[in-house]
DNA sequence: TAGTTATTACTACAATTGTAGTATAGTCAA
DNA sequence: TTGACTATACTACAATTGTAGTAATAACTA
């Protein structure tokens, strides 16, 4: 859940309480203390911040770029494999949540950025 | 912890807790009754077995093959963000811990088992 | 301004996970 | 057979996470 209210307020870039709330999709959707407890933790964490006040409610914004919070969950995860992506990209393929096409959509992306940098 | 002992067992194929937890690499060993608290907890889940003794000691089997595991951790990874694979390789990619040769590789990869399905 | 409504701040609680201690009972060597 | 060792079974506890309730207060509206 943390990682989805997150992504809501990437999403909105700066939001209520409430605003978070209502913005999760309806099956997803939890109670307003849910989310508001939540948040609270995360802004604990450093994660978020509260900015202004709108009328009596606090509107907060992340900290984090999700770039940044996805690498270091991606890393954590990996990391109980050793840290080897093999056995990820390998369930990946297999299960066809990876296909040909997006590996040569990747490469040509690698390709494209490595151009760049050099 | 639990996911470090998991691969222990599936190396070893079968094994008491001390030759778990001896198997375990020395920066990530713990206490005996630690290991012995996760291989209960993995017993109770429907993890491992207990199959035989030997002496007083009992010995495990996991009874999940690896790649289910990791298939299913896998899937409750990515379900964090959406299902999608996407940010996870861009983040794979751009940390270097997926390079271009590594894509061209699980390419060939993928081509040969299409071939042989087909 | 009084009543209704929305928001906050705080508390609660269960499940999971990492970690390990203790008491007891089984085993083996001398 | 008895003492030393080893494994078992059980208990404990803190941190994290998902989930939500309640009391009090701030704010808007009629």
């Amino acid at each position: 859940m943390e990682m989805e209210i997150m992504d809501q307020l990437w999403k909105l870039e700066s939001a209520s309480i409430r605003e978070v709330q209502e913005s999760l999709p309806t099956k997803r959707r939890v109670e307003y203390t849910t989310v508001q407890t939540i948040v609270y933790r995360l802004e604990k964490k450093g994660a978020v911040e509260r900015t202004r006040k709108i009328g009596n409610a606090h509107i907060f914004k992340p900290l984090l770029s999700k770039r940044s919070a996805v690498g270091s969950l991606v890393d954590d995860f990996l990391s109980q494999f050793g840290g080897s992506t093999e056995p990820v990209m390998l369930h990946l393929l297999e299960s066809g949540k990876l296909t040909l096409e997006d590996l040569k959509q990747l490469e040509e992306s690698v390709k494209e950025k490595k151009g760049k940098v050099e």
